[in-house]
DNA sequence: ACCTGAACACCGTTCAAGT
DNA sequence: ACCTGAACACCGTTCAAGT
């Protein structure tokens, strides 16, 4: 006898979400998720493979929204400029949403990492912007030391790796600027 | 009526970095170790507080070997020389052992965090070096950029986000000239 | 003084049984 | 068709009991 469901994959989802970014990857337990959207942890199966496709989940929806946020941040037209405000909302991004940054650029089991076209996408306004500053044969390097860089630093910033005080933002302001300039084919 | 000690805190970290390099953070389990010193996991609560210091006392050992490490790397009193070299064998060093790479720079729990004093020990060569190339006021700022360039450029490289093809090495090359560049200060 | 089995409170996951 | 309790195989950790 058929019965109406009382969930759904995006209350799923949704729930994970929340769940990761008050308690952390470490609290976002199936029983967790479950009771959030009223139901018991079995339950949840009937929907999701399991654990780490709902990890693999809100890991995309993060890295859509983080691509959407990057794509809304380069529009001065002015390569450097761009991606000057590229490497803040990067930053912005992180601090104002932590586990979800450490869901996108922690290792993760296989089945729980972001879809790969959804990693291009993230990607791509960089990588655009990037080519525009180095030229097309160093657009791929010059955007992977951006990336490297960026992500390097809010990671550590995160993580609470910056032990020698100092001013923190200074530290990031010095860190673009080095690498714009640098980047830049001579012109 | 007392008994000799089957074990030691030596012989329980040796058991579980060597762990931990197999099988990952995750498989380093209590029942493991246990079973590696020929005990039962309980008793290693007699000697450690529990998982937390054991990761605590694991991730020291690693730093202070990168430690020793990066010492032994800026030998030719040309900061130019030294710094690229420093980031060699950092990334060297990574990928050799990756889980031990993760360990010093993955979030932990507070309990399992490196010895601040080890961490500066660690960044001591690359400050010094850094400050030699862009001078003493930007010192700390260079090392910052260096640093956490190269630690998202491995981290990344460790966990399979370099998804666009192209060539890694390369781009580290790239990013390792770059930045000596644009942290010189004119001179 | 050290080691152990048994126990406790958690996990993720499976599955037969209910509706 | 969906939901559930019970169960299983794991964790880390505690503790009384053995030697």
């Amino acid at each position: 006898m058929p019965t109406p469901a009382r969930t759904s994959i995006d209350e799923i989802v949704d729930a994970g979400r929340s769940i990761l970014e008050a308690e952390g990857l470490e609290g976002l337990t199936m029983q967790a998720v479950a009771s959030v959207v009223g139901v018991r942890a079995p339950s949840l199966y009937k929907r999701i493979r399991g654990r780490d496709q709902l990890i693999h989940l809100i890991a995309n929806d993060v890295a859509r929204e983080l691509a959407n946020t990057l794509d809304g941040a380069a529009t001065t037209g002015d390569p450097r400029a761009d991606l000057r405000g590229l490497a803040m909302v990067f930053r912005a991004f992180a601090v104002s949403h932590p586990e979800a940054h450490r869901l996108l650029f922690d290792r993760l089991p296989e089945a729980a990492r972001v879809d790969p076209e959804l990693n291009a996408r993230a990607a791509a306004t960089l990588l655009r912007t990037a080519g525009a500053l180095a030229g097309p044969e160093h657009a791929l390097e010059a955007a992977r030391t951006v990336v490297a860089w960026a992500n390097g630093f809010v990671s550590m910033e995160l993580g609470g790796s910056f032990r020698l005080g100092g001013d923190v933002d200074a530290a990031f302001t010095y860190g673009i600027d080095r690498l714009i300039q640098s980047i830049s084919s001579g012109d």
